[in-house]
DNA sequence: TTTATTTATTGACATATATCAAGCATTTTA
DNA sequence: TAAAATGCTTGATATATGTCAATAAATAAA
């Protein structure tokens, strides 16, 4: 196995764990990554471009939003070690719906949607993989989906405390709101009766 | 291209449309369907169970749903053309949390996991398919994310429309309200003050 | 067809959540 | 550090939607 003593190897192991990659395609894709730093509150996908790269969170959080109406919601909350896109719009290469933002300082991993479509008809093997990463995130669309489908304000949260346990305390309440299709307000009166217990 | 003068043609020229399939791929993928007729109201995939087969819908309309409290949540309407399966079941083979149901008499199409699995291994080609199907069912899930994220109960129904016309009038109006999460009482006033204009 | 069952509509009322507004707390910027 | 901006909390009130109930319509069964 080789070991690239870089901040790409949490996602070479991860891939690796699924199946073991043959190490020229390891090689391959750790030079198809540029690494960037990013600053809270950058817009890395604006909506209406297409999204032309996936980004590899080696560290921070980051959140995808759309308008409906006048309202944004907050479609995901990404943090380390996650795939940050716009999955509609990569797949098709059209203009995205949702925007991509930082909520805190991020390194991230780019890769381009060309690069990727070499690696995949270079290294047959790799769509196994590929495939795989899409079934996760296909759950965890329905996931979302599920929790949104709760019964009140109350539940949606409780799902929301289940799931994103770890990274709770490090996200805005408004964005949490957003993400549960609740009010700020709302969300705040709900963990107001939390703590009362 | 082969003709198979049968009821699978529609799916078989949907995948060619995709990507041209070798003949041998064909004839294969012909052999691993079962062709059923099912009642209507019958449950095909039990919740708890897992989901074993991909169904064809040849003719008929479906619908999945999950209980979440003590309420039944229509996850998915799927109608002719379309594949049925559970998706987080099926990818995993792990029970379901969903049960699907026929709404009207149908005429299905099944392959089991197994047989799926086999074409894939025999036939690389045939992953290119299974992949863009997956993103296909990818962004049809998320547009049922955006559906719920929409402001009030006219503007789901509005976005229901505007995406199931063809088959709008064929479901009942309670599997409707609940994919909608909202009651059949609110979509009933919704679709009252729609018909006033 | 006639009856029974299920589904849809409509009204009265209850309730959860949204909205608006003010004050407090926290974070950012100068 | 002070000032400004942003985010969170809490209260008063409005409103959309849920709940319950009764009736009508449509569908299925006898």
């Amino acid at each position: 196995m080789i070991i690239f003593n870089t901040q790409l190897q949490p996602l070479l192991d991860m891939l690796n764990n699924m199946q073991p990659m043959e190490q020229a395609l390891q090689t391959s894709l750790h030079n198809s990554f540029e690494i960037i730093e990013v600053p809270k509150k950058t817009i890395i996908l604006h909506e209406g471009k297409v999204c032309t790269k996936v980004w590899y969170i080696v560290k921070g959080l980051l959140r995808s939003y759309c308008l409906v109406g006048d309202k944004e919601n907050t479609t995901r909350i990404m943090h380390s070690n996650y795939l940050a896109l716009a999955p509609g719009s990569y797949f098709t290469q059209t203009p995205s719906t949702e925007s991509i933002e930082t909520i805190s300082p991020c390194t991230l991993a780019a890769i381009t949607y060309p690069s990727m479509q070499q690696l995949l008809a270079a290294y047959p093997q790799f769509n196994y993989h590929n495939r795989l990463l899409t079934e996760q995130y296909f759950y965890k669309l329905e996931q979302r989906l599920y929790m949104l489908r709760q019964q009140d304000a109350a539940a949606k949260y409780a799902f929301f405390l289940a799931n994103y346990t770890t990274y709770a305390t490090y996200i805005p309440q408004k964005y949490i709101a957003s993400f549960l299709h609740i009010t700020a307000e709302t969300l705040s009166r709900v963990r107001a009766q939390y703590k009362k217990r």
